[in-house]
DNA sequence: TATGAGATCAACT
DNA sequence: GTTGATCTCATAC
């Protein structure tokens, strides 16, 4: 039987639940995306969240029904995709920073003007450049086209650490990754496993 | 491998 | 006027 789709009630949650969740979660637009293999959670109690400071034409989205996409221009000039999530007194959401490229490749590296699919959606404004996202899709419902989110079929292993990007509430490990995957925007760091000492991989 | 400039927009001081 | 949930390219080591 074909993965499940996510609906409305998967993100009617705390951010903090759902991030997790979406590791290993398929993301389609318009047919072309992939695996999602890292994503940060933004709560609204965290100054690093666009909610942080209230609404504001930018973040209304982040204030809706959880669901939706929220996408917002960052540095002037990339978008960046994050799914709205249950409000928790107010608006939480899930950045979306990596994708594993599955379907669509050749819109992708075409969108992109690049061949290297480790580059392809590897951070949060190439891999809307590559799906084609833009401020035109904020608002946009995600169990309906052109978006198409399928759950995952099995739990896969979960890296966390502290976000990055950012310079308010650095500390913060709400940064969620696939394990050892290859298309993560930057490495997770080394994780000591407290019984035997080893290092996990990069 | 590592740092720095530049692109350019919404929010904030 | 400054800063930021970024990325690419250039230049230096």
């Amino acid at each position: 039987m074909p993965p499940a789709k996510l609906h409305p009630p998967f993100f009617a949650r705390s951010v903090h639940k759902v991030a997790p969740d979406l590791i290993g979660a398929t993301l389609l637009f318009d047919g072309v995306g992939g695996r999602i293999v890292e994503v940060e959670a933004y709560h609204h109690t965290d100054p690093a969240a666009h909610s942080f400071g209230g609404q504001t034409p930018r973040n209304a989205i982040m204030f809706g029904p959880p669901g939706h996409a929220y996408v917002y221009r960052s540095y002037g000039i990339h978008w960046c995709l994050n799914f709205v999530c249950e409000r928790e007194g107010s608006a939480s959401a899930v950045l979306i920073r990596a994708i594993e490229p599955l379907e669509g490749l050749p819109r992708m590296r075409r969108r992109r003007g690049l061949k290297d699919e480790r580059l392809l959606c590897s951070g949060p404004g190439r891999l809307c450049e590559a799906l084609g996202i833009a401020g035109i899709h904020d608002g946009f419902i995600l169990d309906r086209p052109p978006f198409e989110l399928l759950a995952r079929t099995k739990k896969p292993e979960i890296v966390t650490g502290v976000r990055i990007g950012i310079t308010k509430a650095m500390e913060l490990p709400w940064r969620y990754g696939l394990k050892a995957s290859k298309f993560l925007s930057k490495p997770f760091p080394k994780i000591v496993t407290p019984a035997r000492g080893r290092r996990s991989d990069p």
